[in-house]
DNA sequence: TCAATTTTATACAGATAGTACAATTTGAAA
DNA sequence: TTTCAAATTGTACTATCTGTATAAAATTGA
């Protein structure tokens, strides 16, 4: 992306954290970041089209840090899971992200807020999927209502624990403390049988080019991370390294990734014998799915 | 209230149900009640007002409904709870308040949004007051948590059913599942001692003035029905029943309670002997708090 | 009836979002 | 360095909205 256009989205974001969306003006925008009201329309098509670009920008880097933190641990890990909330708890204070979401979550704007809806909704089913690793298969029924409650009650915990506190407290209870209530939840949920959402449903509330992105993103940063770790604890071997790098950058980095490039590089991978070969079919079929639906998609868009 | 402006009110949460607040300018108001601009400015003095106006309406309709349905109740019944919820849930619904809350929720008018968070708090120190009765006054210390976390969990819970069955679905399995929920919460909190916030803290979170009057207004509702109760069972006694209804209107509904009135009336009940004077004392307590409160208010408005 | 109050119609001021477009600047290729 | 297309600027314009002002008309009540 263009750096001035990056830098505009800086310093309107800056804005919007000291006087908030609604109070800062089109006009406040331009004068703070030096350019023209026409190149501000040359960039985004409104106001809201900039938040948007703020809030993709936000999510990637959130998304990518919440990953890094599972490298190499446990899944099942509850203390993990704490840490990777907590980080994020504290990203959105930083950038006052929970405020700016609330001031534009009901708006006119439908494609504003369906992108809201569609990133509340990735971290719902973030969650989910931490929570079967946590808690284990056998629970799956009751985990999607867990999700749910448990981002309900991390907020509101989160919010009078600040207004209690100070916006600077340390987050960490906070976390630690909605963690093991939700243990609770999930125990007592289990032991009367009661349901209240159906964990397929949740598919149906998420855009069909959103259903599988997200796993294939998670599942890919995962396998390759595993795969590298293997790497790295037996001997150093900076060949194969490579390639995983590639493949995942282009995957996850390229608007077009390369098909017969990744392919190519999938045999070498495929021949190193150091890897564990499970975890090398997984990222294989992994990249074949995302490859069909890139193909059913370019099917589709054909005029 | 002026017939009209209650009209104009009406008229303008028709269009907000409608529109949404943002979307429904003055303009739109004018045309749809009948009025013209200038009566507008000359009932509220900007759409903010007339929107605390609607809400401060509909609190109170919420907040009788929801104390008559405990009269006569055993308040410790968790399914009287579970209907309570229940009502004010459907009426929100009904009213479109959540979205109607969260539009104006994050907002640049200070009046606005201190007038909503004193709602938010006066809910939840309902809660809080109703699990003191649900779960013991043992339990305390984990039920301002408790609270917080339940409505974290109530709304997350409507909101995600809502979007799965449809907005018309019935709300009563999700109220009796959040609330089976929270019991498994207070459980495992109170068996692991885990404390977040401590219940007095609340206190500092609401202005002064707010701090008693509710508990005032809820506990008098609660005792002269009570009282009704009391003397109906008995046998018939009209002027009783008569007089009791005279001190609860004249101290909820009125500007200026008379003082000399309400005195006397009560020394009038403490001669009934059918009624129980446990709750006769409680009533007269409860009263004379009233009364000072009062009095220190005048004190401090002295210009 | 008559005076006070409420209501109306209408014009106006000040912000704001977004459009249109000609003039200018920039940057990269020739 | 020159040239030319693309990016950027400045400015004027439209449309919408909130809120003010005020004179004229209608309503109310004593």
């Amino acid at each position: 992306m263009n750096d001035r256009k990056q830098h505009v989205i800086q310093m309107a974001h800056q804005l919007f954290i000291e006087r908030g969306f609604q109070a800062t003006s089109i006009q406040d925008i331009l004068e703070y970041s030096g350019i023209s009201k026409g190149t501000f329309y040359n960039y985004f098509s409104s106001k809201n089209e900039l938040l948007i670009a703020l809030f993709k920008a936000l999510y990637e880097t959130m998304e990518t840090s919440r990953n890094e933190l599972l490298i190499g641990q446990d899944p099942s890990d509850l203390e993990i899971f704490v840490k990777q909330i907590e980080f994020q708890m504290n990203t959105n204070k930083k950038n006052k992200l929970i405020t700016l979401f609330e001031e534009v979550f009901v708006s006119t704007d439908e494609e504003l807020k369906d992108f809201l809806k569609v990133g509340q909704m990735r971290m719902l089913r973030w969650v989910f999927n931490r929570f079967i690793e946590l808690f284990g298969e056998e629970k799956r029924p009751y985990l999607l209502d867990s999700s749910i409650m448990f981002l309900g009650m991390l907020h509101h915990n989160v919010k009078y624990y600040s207004i209690a506190n100070g916006a600077s407290a340390d987050i960490y209870p906070v976390v630690r403390y909605t963690v093991n209530r939700i243990v609770n939840v999930v125990d007592g949920a289990a032991e009367s049988g009661d349901q209240l959402n159906m964990p397929e449903q949740m598919n149906s509330w998420l855009p069909d080019a959103m259903r599988s992105e997200q796993d294939f993103q998670d599942t890919l940063y995962q396998t390759i991370s595993e795969l590298k770790e293997n790497l790295v604890s037996k001997e150093n071997h900076p060949k194969s390294v490579q390639l995983l790098d590639f493949v995942q950058d282009e995957l996850l980095h390229s608007k077009k990734p390369r098909k017969f490039l990744i392919e190519s590089v999938l045999l070498s991978i495929k021949e190193e014998e150091k890897l564990d070969q499970k975890l090398v079919n997984t990222l294989n079929s992994s990249v074949e799915s995302y490859f069909e639906r890139v193909a059913e998609a370019c099917e589709d868009n054909k005029d």
